[in-house]
DNA sequence: GTCTATAGGCCGATAGAC
DNA sequence: GTCTATCGGCCTATAGAC
């Protein structure tokens, strides 16, 4: 029999109770990380008590494992829109997807945030290969969207395939996680207007830096 | 009177003892993150006792802030070098930062380390400032570079100068914070070779993706 | 300056009532 | 499923001998 209630496959099998406290736990170590959160703050976020929470979740280790695949699942939604925009030029998806990405990280901040901690600390694994599946998961897609851009002779061929997907997920990630301190440089007027950001890092990308011989 | 010690600027005032257990700290903080790291941890890898290190530095955030503001220290020497190639091309100088600035995130890892888990973590403000200090005395400097080479006619004018400055930034650090997942990926063959990927963005940077016209 | 000993509190995790 | 009460351990920080 199935079960009665409609959660997204995302958090298939936790109880209402389990999804309050992963919806308490998942801003706490978004922000913080795994190490300087404690199961109390989580239960006095999500208004229960620290035994309520080793009664739905083993461990810490395993509520933030739970954190960690919800989060992972969140940002590879954005793999699956930028497959139904597949009838268009290489052009077209290429820039789709470049906006989409860098949508799907505004759209789920804290997701973003999870997968950043866990990439910026090197030792226990808990989550890490996670991490590293949903980002070379955008990674590979991105090398195929552009693979195909040089096959069809739209962009040069002269430059590593691999290399030119990098520095697109690299200008959006790096946006994404620098904006609170570009917001704050008098030089930079392009931190509050994201959308305009991508199209013109798009653009810049697409052309080059030097002027038009 | 000046003191008989001759260490750099960075540590000044620091006894021996002082810098032994700074020295402990700053490779445990860089990987672990203030939350995640004890006193005693780094009393054990210093050698010490925990007492000592309360005598040494005020309280743990204390010590923090001095491992902090050495890693600062760390990354704000790459600007005193770039100065010292004043005298050639905008293009010479604009390329001069560039590899300096990848060289200088390789060669202190656990200063950017730090920085990142700074920029990361939104909250109790600790050594943000310092992070945030560092990170815009690079860009503004770079912002100049590229302004003077569009004021010299080399670069483009009709795209804002800190958004190609911010491109540059973006894809030095980005690769350096996800290079241990690009090893893993077998559609990337640059992340081994720091230099050759440095030269190779810059190139592609300069002349935009799209095939020659 | 460096140590041992210890205070006082919070940690993750468990037991057991309801 | 949710709670209170509690365990042993580790936490930051201090006191005081040397």
């Amino acid at each position: 029999m199935m079960r009665v209630d409609q959660n997204s496959k995302l958090d298939n099998a936790l109880s209402k109770g389990a999804l309050s406290i992963l919806g308490a736990a998942v801003p706490l170590f978004a922000e913080k990380g795994f190490g300087a959160v404690s199961i109390n703050d989580i239960a006095l976020r999500a208004n229960t008590s620290k035994a309520n929470i080793f009664h739905h979740f083993k461990s810490k280790e395993g509520l933030y494992i739970a954190v960690m695949k919800s989060a992972c699942g969140h940002l590879a939604e954005v793999l699956d829109k930028v497959e139904h925009v597949d009838n268009d030029s290489p052009r077209k998806k290429l820039e789709a997807f470049f906006t989409l990405h860098l949508q799907s990280l505004q759209a789920h901040p804290q997701s973003a945030r999870l997968i950043q901690h866990e990439l910026l600390e090197n030792e226990s694994q808990r989550g890490k290969h996670l991490a590293e599946e949903v980002f070379s998961k955008h990674f590979t897609r991105l090398v195929e969207l552009v693979r195909e851009g040089q096959s069809q002779d739209w962009l040069r061929k002269d430059c590593d395939t691999s290399l030119m997907a990098f520095v697109l997920v690299a200008t959006n990630i790096f946006f994404f996680e620098s904006r609170s301190v570009l917001q704050h440089l008098p030089e930079v007027n392009f931190a509050e207007s994201p959308d305009r950001y991508n199209s013109a890092v798009f653009k810049l990308l697409l052309n080059g830096f030097q002027k038009e011989s």
